[in-house]
RNA sequence: GUGCCUGUAGCUCAAUGGCAGAGCGCCUGACUGUGGAUCAGGAAGUUGUGGGUUCGAGCCCCAUCAGGCACCCCA
């Protein structure tokens, strides 16, 4: 037997999952103020569920039989599992409807750095609405999480399927030839104009299509302009049009919901793999992190209404816990601390332990973390490094001379002060300073 | 899934095919009512695992597991 984790599965050792746990809570914060709603659904699904959506991917799919002989699978990401909770529970969902879900998705990837075979993601979609206010409402639920994490200078960079569509179209290229474009373009950050040309041309793509496809792709500048000058070119393509009008009416949501324009961008050259999206996709980046993007999203109107038998139009992001986690871990973000405690009352000796033990209740009572100390027989010096180690910020020391006066001694572990209160006060003062 | 690189103390890393090492951390003491800083001492290893070559393997070869990078794809 071979005491190990499986490949591209981890553990997450207290340390960092009270930085997990920060992100986790910080968009769930977040997502709760936009009015999100929490859903939970199995990591098991009926294999066939999740089959014929993924294309090439399928072969990523952890699959299995169980003790019945049914033939189920991991789910591969939380979507086409929103997808079937919408057609099951029609009934009960009013639509348009905001949900988020956390936990993990499994995938037979090659691992990688920020890149796992067991992940965790937040997604959070509004299902049920083709506004784009829906659109801006995503996107500003990205920036305001980004920002609350402590990001300094991320960008959301914004596009829309149908303008690389008709980017692709106008350049004398039909729907078949349409994949790989999009491929190609996708790198555009990671292999340049030059290498996306290289592509392209060895894609079957003629060498004036080519020139046409990277000239409009690589526009840039403030994001109403970027629109300007793409629509004079698109002009003869009806889809374009409607995108360019589409990303339009996105932006006027956003200005009007007090988001930085300096915090997204109109970039045509992003145009993300996943190939369920119809409308609006988007990428958040940051320069700190050059393998990627931080998380991504964008609509998909098709998807969620395959179940239900209807079009149900969706638009909605994943944020990628591991991956903000890795970033932020890099970049020194977040909170540093050791532990959960803010309070470690120590015990004097056996005769005072039932003096401290009371203590510990007291505090808890009070809402405050407290670890009580498990030793009376070590000495003090050892409980204040114990205190030290576990980060709790004070230490509570009540021996004889307390005991009789009735008092505590209350030590602030990062100064180093300490002075003699009344319990009353005692609870007081850490309250404060919490 | 394909190609390349890596795996040595809890962590970060040294060690021409010839005695298994350092820093940090950990433990003990200086300090029997006070943590961090300093000083002194100490414990710590089947060199990822299994085979092979060799008088001799951490080092060379094969397999396997795990990690990283590039494809691919994406969170």
């Amino acid at each position: 037997m071979s005491i190990q984790n499986i490949k591209g599965m981890r553990d997450h050792l207290p340390r960092a999952m009270l930085l997990r746990q920060y992100i986790v809570s910080t968009i769930q914060q977040i997502s709760e103020r936009y009015g999100f709603e929490p859903l939970q659904s199995p990591v098991v699904e009926y294999a066939e569920l999740l089959e014929g959506k993924l294309g090439d991917d399928e072969k990523l799919i952890y699959r299995f039989a169980d003790q019945g002989g049914r033939q189920l699978a991991l789910r591969y990401d939380q979507t086409v599992p929103l997808a079937r909770v919408v057609a099951q529970y029609a009934g009960q969902l009013a639509l348009p409807w905001r949900r988020y879900a956390y936990g993990p998705s499994y995938r037979g990837e090659r691992p990688a750095r920020g890149r796992y075979r067991e992940f965790y993601q937040f997604d959070a979609d509004i299902v049920g609405s083709a506004s784009p206010l829906a659109d801006a409402e995503i996107v500003a639920l990205l920036s305001d999480s980004l920002a609350a994490l402590g990001f300094p200078d991320f960008v959301t960079l914004l596009n829309h399927r149908q303008l690389i569509g008709g980017i692709a179209r106008v350049s004398g290229l039909d729907e078949a030839a349409a994949g790989s474009v999009y491929r190609a373009i996708d790198k555009f950050d990671k292999i340049g104009a030059d290498g996306v040309r290289e592509e392209l041309l060895r894609s079957g793509v003629v060498p004036t299509a080519a020139a046409a496809i990277l000239t409009l792709v690589q526009t840039e500048g403030e994001a109403g302009a970027v629109l300007n000058e793409l629509a004079g070119h698109l002009a003869s393509d009806e889809r374009a049009c409607a995108a360019i009008a589409n990303l339009r009416a996105i932006i006027a949501a956003l200005e009007n919901l007090g988001i930085s324009p300096a915090r997204y961008t109109v970039a045509p050259r992003l145009a993300r793999g996943l190939s369920y999206y119809t409308g609006l996709v988007f990428e958040a980046i940051t320069p700190h992190w050059p393998e990627g993007s931080l998380l991504g999203g964008g609509r998909y109107d098709e998807l969620i209404g395959q179940f239900a038998g209807r079009p149900i139009p969706t638009v909605g992001l994943a944020f990628g816990i591991d991956r903000l986690h890795d970033v932020m871990e890099q970049l020194n973000l977040g909170p540093r601390s050791n532990g959960t405690a803010v309070a470690f009352v120590t015990i004097f000796g056996p005769e005072q332990s039932a003096a401290s033990m009371a203590l510990a209740q007291a505090l808890r009572k009070a809402g405050i973390n407290t670890l009580l100390s498990l030793e009376p027989q070590i000495s003090l010096g050892k409980q204040l490094k114990e205190a030290d180690r576990r980060g709790a910020r004070y230490a509570l020391l009540l021996g004889p001379d307390e005991l009789a006066r009735g008092e505590v001694v209350l030590k602030d572990l990062r100064s180093g002060e300490q002075h003699s209160l009344e319990r009353a006060q005692l609870i007081e003062v850490i309250r404060a300073s919490a």
